[in-house]
DNA sequence: GTCTATAGATTGATAGAC
DNA sequence: GTCTATCAATCTATAGAC
């Protein structure tokens, strides 16, 4: 490898850890791509060089995520499947969601960037900005449908346009919790500092799957 | 009331017809003053001269509906407390929901400008924008509160960080509910046109009631 | 590949005539 | 109160030297 070779990596990969820090703070529209280049210290230039486009980055932040990210995701969704079918059981909703949801979980503990890249994509699913939007959707249809289908399967006699809407809810339930100010609206409740940091590290998939499994059943 | 007079409460009143509209579709920093007033159909320079700044006329136009729905929530919760003692029964956590809820539903359905007011809301609450994010929340602040209070009272054997967390999960189900794109949704995962806008008029308010509060009695 | 410099567009806000 | 004109800042993207 040479020393241009790995400079070049290098760069690549500055700029994607400032692109999804500075994304996931401020939205897609509010980051500027100064902001971002002066974070990763490399040049304004380099960019456009790398990326094409400041869409361009924002695609390759989720790429480098999100790709191993639903693999296993899927994964954990067909081996519940093929457990309840070896074992000739319906499903169970409790634990799809699980499957679903538990990577993420991992994911953020994994490391800040790995939180900072949770945190953007909770923003993404409502992010104002079309752009941020549709890039996040198109990694994400796949996945919805997938867990579409297991659920359907797992809850047959619920009609699909209900599960449609509770499936919804569900996503809005996931995603403002993944980047949910926790700290300001604790203030807001006029709660103790400690009340819900003291959960967070331990259970708080556990709550989410219990919560949306409840919803989804009732 | 001289012409003048009216003149200026319709420019004021065609700015915050517009601004909700735009702030709905593209997000407070997406929105351009521009855009604003071109819809409006006045002059730029009448934003600052009426509300001061960009953000001044985002709080207008909060106040001029959330003043009145928060006091709708309001006698609506009280009056589910007051009707629990009457009874001397504990409070339903369905009827808190309910009482909450519904008078955001009913503004929503009562014209596109309400329609679109709601869109914003639901924006708000995770916008990247630190500006709309904080506006809003100021608003939100005594409801969340009251909202906190009620629910601890019904459900007395929930420690109150597992009812925060709870909470947490059903305000992400309804804003997400308030401002999602349903139909990309749909698309998203394949399913018919008619599929959901089937529900949409009838009974989404009493889905979400259902789901809420089936997740917070989990 | 990296840099400086800048084009070209858009933004929020305001000054000053009417 | 409304208008035109404009400032000063910001932005994405790119051209061209090294």
């Amino acid at each position: 490898m040479s020393s241009q070779h790995k400079d070049d990596i290098d760069t690549k990969e500055a700029l994607l850890d400032a692109a999804e820090s500075v994304f996931a703070a401020k939205g897609y529209r509010g980051s500027s791509l100064r902001a971002i280049t002066d974070k990763a210290k490399v040049n304004l230039a380099a960019v456009n060089y790398h990326f094409g486009s400041k869409m361009g980055l924002l695609e390759a932040v989720c790429e480098r995520r999100l790709e191993p990210l639903n693999k296993k995701r899927k994964a954990g969704i067909e081996a519940v499947v093929k457990k309840a079918a070896k074992k000739k059981r319906r499903i169970k909703v409790r634990d799809i969601i699980y499957a679903f949801l538990e990577p993420t979980f991992k994911l953020r503990g994994s490391g800040p960037g790995a939180r900072d890249f949770i945190m953007l994509i909770g923003r993404s699913f409502n992010d104002p900005d079309d752009t941020a939007r549709r890039v996040f959707l198109r990694f994400m249809k796949p996945m919805a449908k997938l867990l579409h289908e297991t659920l359907s399967k797992a809850l047959p006699k619920l009609p699909p346009e209900i599960l449609f809407w509770r499936m919804q809810f569900s996503m809005g339930a996931f995603s403002h919790t993944m980047h949910g100010d926790i700290v300001l609206i604790e203030k807001m409740l006029g709660l103790g500092d400690d009340c819900c940091k003291k959960i967070e590290k331990d259970s708080e998939l556990d709550m989410l799957v219990d919560y949306i499994t409840a919803g989804l059943e009732a």
